[in-house]
DNA sequence: ACGATGATGAAC
DNA sequence: TTCATCATCGTA
């Protein structure tokens, strides 16, 4: 059965991040820049879950680089870390309530770095809504993704975090092998 | 196991 | 103004 590609709203991401992380996993992001148009299949996924998460970048207050997390949701949180690394995030949730879901494996790109430098993501998408406007948006296109085709561990390079660390904040599309089709 | 590489935020 | 840290990756 053939379903029209559906550009994920603002709506879809006004809920709870733990809400929200799992339902990217299946979606597409969409990225359209220089003429091109990539999309690529969300496999991997961590939740960034406000003040009070220590792995949050939220969690020391709001400052200007997470000051989009405190904004509206469904907006593209970009940025810069470790000297040379993009990361992507989506901020989702209510406004003035800081959560991001961290975009880290998508398509044949594994890890957050590799996929932002594929899509050529930085600085210049921060802040923006996803959305054809801005470049790069997400879709849903059919696929169903059911609770044993997912797994959930901790989120990686979160150490530092405390009890934060733990949680199992990370969402993981299983293998296409290890899949129920 | 570690260095690359520079922005960030907190301390001074 | 300095300094430790960092939601990573490639090489060893």
């Amino acid at each position: 059965m053939f379903v029209m590609p559906r550009v994920l709203p603002s709506s879809f991401f006004r809920r709870s991040v733990l809400a929200v992380a799992p339902d990217l996993l299946g979606k597409f992001l969409v990225r359209r820049v220089g003429g091109e148009t990539l999309s690529v299949m969300i496999t991997e996924v961590e939740a960034y879950d406000g003040p009070h998460d220590k792995a949050c970048h939220a969690s020391r207050g709001k400052t200007p680089r997470n000051a989009v997390m405190f904004g509206p949701s469904g907006r593209w949180y970009a940025y810069f870390v470790y000297g040379m690394h993009w990361m992507l995030n989506i901020v989702t949730g209510e406004k003035d309530y800081p959560a991001a879901v961290l975009i880290r494996t998508a398509g044949e790109f594994t890890g957050p770095a590799k996929l932002t430098k594929a899509l050529r993501i930085d600085r210049v998408l921060n802040g923006k809504p996803a959305g054809k406007k801005s470049g790069l948006w997400i879709e849903d296109r059919g696929v169903k993704v059911l609770p044993n085709q997912m797994r959930r561990t901790p989120r990686i390079g979160v150490a530092y975090a405390g009890i934060w660390a733990k949680k199992h904040y990370r969402f993981v599309l299983s293998k296409p092998k290890e899949r129920n089709t």
